[in-house]
DNA sequence: CCCACGACTTGAACATGTTCAAGTGGTGTG
DNA sequence: CACACCACTTGAACATGTTCAAGTCGTGGG
């Protein structure tokens, strides 16, 4: 927009030839606000406070990211890796469907866990449709086929015999539900949101039975208005 | 939080001896920042503007509403208003489940409709956890409660047989269901948001036939499983 | 070796949501 | 009728995200 360093960021180090002092301020920057935010919170944490702690001017913050808002891309982008190294151990143990996506969605919370009181404040920045933090924008793609990747392993490395239609849309499908147990956790207020634990450990078995079920005669028709429904709605415009 | 009159507004008339004239100024001043929301867009005001154009200081706007996104309230209880009035035809004209549920999504979108480009905006703000705009909110309450019972109609006013438990629960379901719809919609940026108009069609024969074929005894167990898992997660704390 | 270019940096200025101490005026009471 | 109270109103002051014109400085070309 202002002709300034577009917010990439780091997935895409074959840019401009940047010189190496740039990315090393851009990095300070980054890791200032993190830390803040860990801190004190997000609202609690000024454009100012990252600036003068990180001994730059507030300025030079806006050279490197476009807005306050940017600088979460970089907790996104980090979380989402750090999801993919948790879910590893369980991805290669276990075989069966149900264990595998339990462990996986377990994983994820666990990750964000510590962060959660101060997600919800910054939760709204994500929600809006029009921000590139939405995880459905086009700026998030990277990070949310990632993390489709992630459901795709899930699914792709089990031993559960599934409709191979149904075998294809399925990561998609879980990783929506993993969004929407994101938005049930950032709401979760029980102590250690157990509630979200509860609503994991109570939904796995069930879209395993679901995914079995689908395989039988009677619900036959049933499933493939699901996916004539998915394939409705994805066409765009 | 400032001793200042709450934000209950127009359906708690019965509270302090308000003074008519104070109640006239609140009307005021919430038409004047709506019709700027919508000629303008809702960043687009400032509360300066809308202070201005309702010949007031801007400090008598905030002795009504604690900030501005306050002012979304009042836009949100009439949309909910109207959503009522504009599903009543369909509830007193049809009387099988599918085609009264269709109505009713239909009708509400339609309400909606005129407010799709800034309703994004505003959005966000309905997002955060801690917002008392949230739909799960404390002072959302009456607001879903009032829309819930429009999806209690739905299921009651129908021919619709099915299990107890399921008739008791899926008002409830339906509304959450409605709010993802509304999720979908605010991101939906084909022309007349038609996507969304798609979904409905295509999702509400769906939810028609698994309701239906929730009384097979095959689906049983799975059924039971389901309102186990609302049961559980629904226990706070 | 010098110069020009452009990446990088600065901090004051700006826009806007929000607060607050100081009124203003109508009304019920003595 | 005078007074005190209180609902209501005011606008300047404040906090903070964002912009921008003006530097600073290392580096490659002449």
């Amino acid at each position: 927009m202002t002709g300034v360093t577009t917010a990439a960021a780091e997935p895409d180090p074959a840019e401009k030839p940047r010189r190496a002092r740039g990315e090393q301020t851009r990095q300070l920057i980054l890791e200032t606000a993190l830390r803040l935010f860990r801190e004190r919170g997000y609202t609690e944490t000024t454009m100012r406070a990252i600036a003068k702690e990180a001994g730059v001017a507030v300025g030079n913050a806006y050279y490197y990211f476009d807005s306050k808002e940017h600088l979460i891309q970089g907790f996104y982008d980090r979380n989402q890796v750090a999801h993919r190294v948790a879910a590893e151990s369980v991805l290669t143990t276990e075989k069966e469907l149900a264990p595998r996506l339990r462990g996986v969605l377990h994983a994820g919370i666990d990750v964000n866990e510590p962060y959660h009181s101060f997600a919800a404040t910054f939760f709204k920045s994500a929600a809006e449709p029009t921000s590139p933090l939405s995880p459905f924008s086009k700026e998030s793609s990277p990070a949310r086929e990632a993390a489709i990747a992630i459901f795709r392993d899930v699914v792709d490395g089990s031993t559960a015999k599934l409709d191979p239609e149904l075998r294809k849309e399925l990561p998609e499908l879980l990783w929506l539900g993993w969004m929407g147990v994101i938005l049930f956790w950032v709401y979760d207020k029980s102590p250690g949101q157990r509630r979200t634990r509860r609503l994991i450990d109570g939904a796995v078995p069930l879209i395993d039975r679901m995914v079995s079920l689908s395989r039988l005669r009677v619900l036959r028709p049933a499933l493939r208005q699901v996916l004539a429904l998915i394939e409705t709605v994805r066409k765009d415009d």
